[in-house]
DNA sequence: ACAGCGTGAGAACGATCGTTCTCACGCGCT
DNA sequence: AGCGCGTGAGAACGATCGTTCTCACGCTGT
């Protein structure tokens, strides 16, 4: 087995645990049993839990906020149904078994205010995703402030989809996104 | 010091520190430094952490809810603007010293996965609110929906206020509340 | 074939945590 | 006054965690 090879485990495994038990919960040595990578090795990929954590919220970053863009990209539809496939994205999210919730939102509530890497790292994960989503509403012929509303929106759904463990709440903010457009725009 | 005023001095330290630096990160040692009770004495008032966090999370729902109550209960206003109220007070909570968004929240992506009790107390605590919420804007003359709607920009303010440090959601939040009720009830 | 470097498995180390125990002290009752 | 129960301060205990070390083993180059 390979460095990259052992990386992607090591990663796979290290998501897998951190993002369903929390960080604190899961040891290094949980994270070796689950990716079958030795100590001695895991460390010399990652120097840290620490730096192994920042791994894991970066690539965990690309992957969501890719995963979107790729749901998104493939409407073929006006840009405001386009805005609201975003919540069809996160409904198919909320209801993949093992949903808890969003990982950055999660671990900033964990470790946000002991860790300046965990907080930056859900910050600019945060900052990107509004930025993406006021693009989205921009082309859909509304101002940046109804962006930041409907990203309020799906921020709310991700909590409350994750504290009922339900999906409902993705329906109901894509109906309260639709209708914000329209108000936005009809003005 | 009798048990009542240790009872208070406890929870008062536990919720500071809880609160501020998350749960798993503080440890009991530091409960009793902060509010000056004796180990023995924070074990025979709680028969351990797991005892003291419930206490801390259903003290601190009653506080918040109460507080919040109180706040919309002074706004002598058509029903619409008592609604709209909820973000205002948002808006204070935001901006106090230490803010570091909701307590429910943050423990619940700490310790949900793993702790029954906390992931309950979290879960009762946004069911209340939502209900609060859905009453308030029932009594506004718009639908349950839009009740749960507003609900979730409240939500969502909370936790992009606590990941960017900033009150803006409140007031973005609140417009996009105002924008909700209207369409609801013109309909 | 053999010396040597890197590897895997896991023991070991130091720190920390939740919880309990020790022990000397102060207060209330008779 | 003297006895005894409960208290406070902190040491102690067992468990766990992040990290490093030990050591035997297998592969590589000549």
């Amino acid at each position: 087995m390979d460095d990259g090879e052992a990386r992607t485990r090591v990663l796979d495994a290290a998501e897998e645990l951190f993002y369903g038990r929390g960080i604190q919960t899961v040891g290094m040595d949980a994270v070796r049993g689950a990716s079958g990578v030795a100590l001695r090795r895991l460390y010399q990929l990652f120097p840290s839990k620490g730096a192994l954590v920042e791994a894991y919220l970066l690539r965990r970053d690309a992957r969501w906020r890719a995963g979107l863009a790729a749901y998104v990209d493939a409407v073929d539809a006006p840009p405001r149904e386009r805005v609201l496939a975003v919540f069809d994205w996160l409904r198919d999210w909320f209801e993949e078994p093992g949903f808890r919730g969003c990982a950055f939102i999660n671990s900033f509530g964990e470790l946000g205010a002991t860790s300046p890497e965990v907080a930056g790292a859900a910050r600019r994960h945060k900052e990107e995703f509004f930025r993406y989503v006021t693009r989205l509403v921009a082309a859909a012929g509304a101002p940046d402030s109804a962006g930041r509303q409907v990203a309020l929106l799906a921020e709310g759904a991700m909590t409350t989809a994750a504290l009922t463990g339900s999906s409902a709440p993705a329906r109901e903010a894509r109906d309260a996104a639709a209708a914000l457009l329209d108000a936005a725009v009809r003005r």
